[in-house]
DNA sequence: CTCCATAATGTAACCGCTTACATTTGTAAA
DNA sequence: TTTACAAATGTAAGCGGTTACATTATGGAG
């Protein structure tokens, strides 16, 4: 049977406060001595708390719930496992939950905060809506967000600067490699990352006088099927660009898929571009040109933040915070240099 | 403020007990209209049961944890998803743990098994220790074991059929496409489901009357640089073997990136198979030829075993299972078939 | 109308631990 | 030896539910 501190306080012949003491509390409110004979009698008992109903008495969990949209590929991957480093060496448990499928991620947020399971969550969302902010402003267990959502001042958020990655990505394609017809593959229209990159892109476009082309910006699902279908309907257009920028690596596999069908060489008929540098873009071959996101740092710099909030869960001084991480440009060989030339050439296929 | 029972039995003008029954039993031990105005009113308070205060009276938590070796790729991945999926469904939430770098495996799952955090555990281990069984034979949550160990015949295994699936591909690379010289880049020898394959690997090339060559074996770690690794060690040998049998498909991407840059062409200069069919394996060019391994499944079916032993928990007469679950080949473009001519010519060079 | 089985509800102990407050013990100064 | 105060320990009330057992209400049979 398993050992309680009553059995132990027993065993030792002092009160079960004295024991929690001795084996809680970092002040040495305890006789060394008694501490000792404890400590003793608890091996000896095979003890091992129950966090239960420790938490249960200091109304805290030490867990940190952690929601994702999904939790299968590089990506999420990365973030889980960022988010298990910190959390784990702060003590914390992680619990993570997918909204995948058939859940929706309210109820599963839902489960999460309500039932006090976690003392603080860890959440990325697709898209903000009417219902999910209601859930989100009903109940006040700390909440840190990894999307890229302005408009919400009152959460902290830690996320990477999507815009500014897309803006710079395209800036190198326009200004370093002469570049000037490139198409996008955004992401989903409600999702809030993926609108900062269209935005990025469709700013660095403008920023260098270049037309934006409704007609050569498709929207995916930021899934590599998703990336399939954009790409082929890029690649049947009557006036094709010489370069897609696919929001994310798993359309820009989806577009190395369709190039290859349909016959496309990779760089020299159509140039891809990705987003996020997953582990999988580096095994496409020729190697893809993308933009390095740190995406484990996402989650341990979220996992930072929530933990100092739960830390100073009295003091509200602390204004919400919104921290943007900076990207990279990871140049690959799925991109040609379009010189003049060539590009004449090219204009008068 | 927060609800709890009391609140709701205040204002219900009823005693906890009957609110509890009303939110919780199944039996219709209450009179319907009382239950109606419960529900009424937990409505109006925003009630949520603290899930801490239910698991402590109730003295079981509705929480699986999850132990892995890693929590990054996209197998692990897999394992994550077909946990998750079961458990959710089965009304379990799901702790995830990995024994990443630092930490140690056995302490992580001291952390899971005696603070009572969890029901019941599924494991996943590089290999069994003393230390390791120790820890797993004392304390008595049910544990579901995914390792292929077939030495501890106590605990409830799922797993995938290591040696049937290398054996098969091995005798599919020489039955169907006349190999002869495979070598092998195995998995951590302390790991059991490389040790299996290996022998997998072995049986079918004695059974073929073919010399194991041990200097075509080469241990390697499951990770893709430990396949580069291990595959320039092959391919700087004088004697070089036509086929690289990767215990796994990280490792058989290691061997695509050091054929690449040291200008070996695959299939034709050197072919390669892997092991695990995990996402990856179809982006690598040309596509790889490896074990399908139905990895999800693994998680999907680990948890049932899990969740029926936590229904039957008193039920101590159900044996411990040992399911094996199979697995298939999948035929890539990475291996030549080596008719005779070819071989002998090859066995020239 | 009384009686009694049964349905509905209430009482209170318990799950295992924490912690505010009370009490006892120890020790150095007076 | 007292006194005074700090250190060490004990007491007991929670935390928020569940549930065995006790009690009360209900309604049909006699």
């Amino acid at each position: 049977m398993k050992a309680n501190i009553y059995d132990i306080a027993n065993k030792a012949g002092v009160s079960t406060a004295t024991v929690s003491r001795a084996l809680g509390d970092k002040q040495n409110s305890v006789k060394p001595e008694t501490r000792e004979k404890i400590l003793k009698i608890s091996e000896e008992l095979e003890y091992r708390p129950n966090s239960l109903a420790k938490n249960l008495a200091k109304k805290t969990t030490s867990a940190i719930g952690l929601v994702l949209p999904e939790i299968q590929g590089d990506f999420y991957n990365q973030i889980i496992k960022g988010v298990d480093e910190i959390a784990f060496s702060g003590g914390y448990h992680l619990i993570v939950a997918s909204s995948h499928s058939k859940r929706n991620i309210v109820e599963s947020l839902l489960g999460f905060m309500h039932e006090s399971l976690v003392d603080g969550v860890i959440l990325m969302i697709p898209s903000m809506n009417n219902q999910l902010e209601e859930v989100l402003s009903n109940y006040k267990i700390p909440i840190v967000i990894m999307n890229d959502i302005q408009a919400y001042k009152k959460y902290d958020i830690v996320c990477i600067d999507n815009y500014q990655g897309a803006y710079s990505i395209i800036e190198y394609l326009i200004k370093s490699l002469n570049h000037t017809k490139i198409a996008m593959i955004a992401g989903p229209a409600g999702n809030h990352d993926s609108q900062m990159r269209k935005k990025g892109y469709i700013s660095a476009l403008k920023n260098a006088g270049i037309k934006i082309r409704k007609d050569w910006i498709i929207e995916g699902d930021f899934t590599t099927k998703g990336g399939e279908l954009a790409c082929s309907r890029i690649l049947s257009l009557k006036e094709k660009p010489d370069v897609i920028f696919a929001a994310n690596d798993n359309m820009a596999a989806g577009c190395y898929n369709v190039a290859e069908s349909l016959g496309f060489n990779i760089p020299n008929d159509i140039s891809i571009v990705g987003f996020d540098n997953i582990e999988l873009g580096s095994y496409l071959r020729p190697k893809l040109t993308t933009v390095h996101v740190p995406v484990s740092e996402i989650g341990k710099i979220s996992t930072k933040v929530l933990i100092n909030r739960l830390h100073n869960k009295d003091d509200n001084s602390v204004e919400p915070q919104n921290i943007k991480i900076s990207t990279g440009i990871i140049i690959g060989d799925s991109v040609t240099k379009n010189n003049y030339l060539d590009h004449n050439i090219r204009g008068k296929k």
